[in-house]
DNA sequence: TCTCCCTCGTGACAAAAGTCATCGCCAGCC
DNA sequence: GGCTGGCGATGACTTTTGTCACGAGGGAGA
């Protein structure tokens, strides 16, 4: 992976940052001193990016592709932190705090990335107090984001979060067909089992209890939810 | 609890900033115009200071006792997201991000904290640049400490993390006597419970192992810690 | 001193989670 | 066509977790 500087200005790449929230609101020219110093890497499908307890050199931002923020545990086992598409950041923090990276990042599909050095987004920061304000902000809905994996992990079944996870799918792109609603899942058992934290055999496990319960219907990995309600109300259900 | 301006000069609220993380290296004149603006609260042990989803009015400084960050469970369960004390804050984020607050706050005993409303902490920040960047780095031991919970509970047992946190408690403020490292428990089953993700009664039963296993002697309330690397080596044991 | 209440410890279960091994299917590739 | 590797489904178990119920001890306060 060549890791070069690009001294002409790059149009797309700084069209790509106008895009990303961190840098909203930015004046051209500091768009451009950003592009400037931003440097663009591809990662193919699965490759790594960076891995937890690496030292920060700096941040990135999702140029296309999604990435996939997640920690390793001795045994092997994933749990997925963050998944994070075109105009989002990564590492916001760690470039603040000093410290290593806390978790890895992986490329879940061909993606390009660019990455700001460490030195140049503080600087960027220093200069422009409301970027840093903007920093605030997206590092706020990432904490809101993990105390919510928390809560799932702390209070919930694999059940739950599974049914929670099929309504969050069904909500943000699931397609109404006649007997429910229609979404394919977008990964391996064994991905969406470090989604939920767990493992792949209780997915398939699960998955099938919905089916054998009516709630859902698959064919491959076109799953019809055939009851949102009712699914809805495995939120938790217990209590 | 009365909320009220205070007019004058509080040199103690004065001081006590000074010693925040947060507002170190503030010249004398804005820690005199935070002073001025931060109200003093009082909350008696178990008190809540504001509870999940309570529209954000703005953030606290812990100038004396400790807090208890917190979640809930529909059944009741609570799962504790971090401790504070003297020089901590809390609910810096929320002020940011324009949303509710994100979790539960309760004083873990007597506590004197400060409050800062949204507003004037917006504007010290905007007029300090420096102060955002403060922000961003105790931010980041928050995100780094979530992520921590996440990790171990998504990845160990409870015997695990009983044992981690016998260990943390050990070299925080174990004292060195024959026969092993002493500690006191600091709170109840119950509480140690919402820390470590799980139920009384399985915090009483894995000491109890504990115990016959010669990891550790227990008397009341005061743990000898017989064998701190073995208890070290349970820290994700298995694997 | 005698209650009352809170907390701890435990036994007995029930439910959920995780492990291991096996089998079938399908796609990609000699 | 035949192999092979990856993925999904599933059965058989083991371990962990959580729930319920009950009894004991200890401290605060009447």
């Amino acid at each position: 992976m060549p890791i070069q500087r690009v001294a002409d200005a790059r149009p797309n790449a700084a069209k790509a940052l106008a895009q990303v929230g961190l840098f909203a609101g930015l004046s051209e020219t500091e768009l451009t001193f950003l592009a400037q110093r931003a440097v663009p890497r591809k990662f193919s499908a699965g490759e790594i990016v960076f891995s937890e307890g690496d030292v920060c050199s700096g941040m990135y931002v999702v140029e296309s592709g999604h990435i996939r923020i997640f920690k390793t545990s001795a045994g092997g086992r994933e749990q997925v932190l963050s998944i994070d598409g075109p105009g989002g950041s990564v590492a916001e923090l760690p470039v603040f705090d000093g410290g290593n990276y806390p978790a890895s990042v992986s490329a879940a599909e061909d993606s390009t990335l660019l990455f700001i050095g460490k030195q140049d987004f503080h600087a960027l920061c220093v200069a422009h107090p409301q970027v840093a304000l903007k920093v605030l902000r997206v590092v706020g809905a990432r904490l809101r984001k993990l105390v919510g994996i928390i809560e799932e992990l702390s209070f919930t079944t694999v059940r739950n979060r599974l049914a929670a996870f099929l309504v969050r799918l069904a909500r943000r792109e699931g397609k109404t067909v006649d007997g429910g609603i229609e979404v394919m899942l977008p990964a391996s058992n064994q991905e969406l089992a470090a989604q939920i934290g767990t493992v792949r055999e209780l997915v398939s496990r699960n998955l099938s209890r919905f089916q054998s319960e009516k709630l859902i219907q698959m064919d491959g990995r076109r799953v019809v939810i055939a009851d949102v309600k009712a699914l809805e109300g495995e939120l938790d259900g217990g209590e």
